[in-house]
DNA sequence: ACAATATGCAACCTAATGGTTGCATATAGC
DNA sequence: GCTATATGCAACCATTAGGTTGCATATTGT
């Protein structure tokens, strides 16, 4: 579900780190982790929340772990958001068609 | 801060709420907390999560109580997610031009 | 083989969330 | 004034979230 989706980017660490993430600044969940304000365990619990909301990936190299993030998941979001604002114009549009047709003074100049 | 918006609409019953807003099915807190599968006070709770991420505002109107959304915040959740979108796409961008220049082979053909 | 590095897993704790119920209060309509 | 309607406020409860610590494990480099 897109709750989901916004539930896990409703935390300023995870924010953080995806903003990391799509800026390039680290791609290991070590490098991630560093400067969270918190321990290693707690950055990779954030980390599997976005995980589980598939924003970002994990692949292990060697004894490292990489982390790629999702745009998909983050245009999908945006899609959601996008289709409510539509929403809300539509329902905007037709209250002024509708005033206007039923009060002809308000499409007449002031 | 951004991650409290995405953290209200982390959420079914908000998300349904919002969407009821933005197309116009009910506008009272009443009417918004019909259907919701819980009780009219968790509604209320959830409406109230909505207040405190000025994703929507209450106006007391006679007994009732009129509920608008705030779609500025959408827009600024919205455009919050593109700015993560805009810097990957210029990371991959910059990836590219710098393989290309390290590496002329792979801007001839193959 | 050994030490260092990168990570995982699990138990544990506190605070926040999501929901309930019960009761109080203000406005509207007859 | 009385009744119905729309809402608010507070206590309470179970579950989830956010974070910690301790210990296990797998690679890497010497």
């Amino acid at each position: 579900m897109q709750a989901q989706v916004f539930k896990a980017m409703g935390d300023p660490a995870r924010l953080t780190l995806l903003s990391r993430l799509a800026s390039g600044e680290g791609h290991t969940i070590g490098s991630l982790s560093e400067n969270l304000g918190m321990s290693r365990q707690g950055a990779r619990k954030q980390l599997q929340v976005l995980v589980a909301a598939e924003l970002i990936e994990l692949h292990k190299v060697g004894r490292e772990t990489e982390v790629t993030i999702n745009i998909g998941q983050l245009q999908q979001a945006r899609a959601f958001i996008r289709e409510l604002e539509r929403q809300w114009d539509q329902r905007l549009s037709a209250l002024k068609a509708f005033v206007e047709q039923t009060d002809p003074s308000s499409e007449a100049d002031g």
